[in-house]
DNA sequence: ATTGTGGCCTGCCCGC
DNA sequence: TGCGGGCAGGCCACAA
């Protein structure tokens, strides 16, 4: 495991922060004011925190939500940002991040009180990530996980490019630049083609492809286990196809795609 | 309102 | 061997 911090990996930080269900908020470290965002201090997050008790851990997209009897925790990972709890990690090692482990890129932390003690802890290295409480959830699309026919429909009415829609966290919560790569890479999609310029056939198979690539490269393992993954770089060839991959940049992101079958 | 662009941040890799 | 520039991408402020 190890992309980046994209629906994947989220979720497998996901899965470990539920092990911190249960515990007492004994002290919060917050020694990079930062990673703190709309204007949270680490006075005013530690008070709104302490002695506050974890009751879940949800997700929505790339955002993880740790709820207490308190304020809701919400925590971003930008592209180099793991979460670790007791000192283990859900995810190994991420593509574009340092191949070491530095306790200084520990931004943010709680630690728990006993009898459970430990601590959950945002290493992040580039610091892309950040903290907030009761972040606005209502901002976010739906889940590219559970995400409906007809809600992708509405998302797809825009002359914007398909890419740049599909990764519109406003819009659809999940896909990073490497899931959306994969997502139309297995679709037969061209990533610049407008989104509304899609056909109702085409629309559909967006859907299928699109749950279906989240739910697999979940499985597998991360955002970077996608089929497309190993030939996303110079001379690279469609693994499909043969034919060679094309380098460009759609949204504002780099974007590889296959010129022969995605249309 | 919608869409596009640039900058943030840091570690790594390439070429000199 | 050291150095600098380019690059990676999630997200936000800002511009058109």
């Amino acid at each position: 495991m190890g992309g980046v911090p994209e629906l994947a990996e989220v979720e497998a930080y996901r899965r470990l922060a539920e092990e911190v269900v249960g515990r007492a908020v004994a002290e919060v470290v917050a020694p990079d004011g930062w990673y703190l965002k709309r204007g949270l201090t680490a006075p005013v997050v530690a008070a709104a925190l302490a002695g506050r008790r974890v009751m879940a851990a949800r997700r929505i997209g790339k955002l993880l939500l740790v709820e207490t009897d308190g304020p809701v925790l919400g925590l971003r990972f930008g592209m180099s940002g793991r979460l670790l709890v007791d000192g283990r990690a859900a995810v190994d090692n991420l593509l574009y991040g340092p191949g070491r482990e530095l306790e200084k890129w520990d931004r943010f932390a709680l630690r728990f009180a006993s009898p459970a003690g430990g601590d959950l802890r945002m290493r992040d290295p580039r610091r892309l990530g950040g903290v907030e409480l009761d972040p606005p959830e209502a901002r976010l699309g739906p889940d590219a996980l559970v995400v409906t026919p007809a809600a992708l429909a509405r998302l797809l009415e825009s002359g914007a490019p398909l890419k740049a829609r599909l990764m519109d966290q406003s819009r659809l919560a999940g896909v990073g630049n490497l899931a959306a790569d994969e997502v139309l890479w297995r679709a037969g999609l061209d990533p610049s083609r407008p989104a509304r310029s899609l056909t109702a056939a085409e629309r559909c198979r967006l859907h299928r492809h699109l749950r279906a690539t989240m739910a697999d490269l979940l499985a597998r393992g991360g955002s970077h286990t996608g089929d497309l993954m190993p030939h996303r770089q110079p001379g690279g060839t469609c693994p499909k196809d043969g034919t060679p991959l094309v380098r460009r940049t759609v949204g504002g992101r780099t974007t590889w795609s296959c010129p022969h079958h995605q249309r």
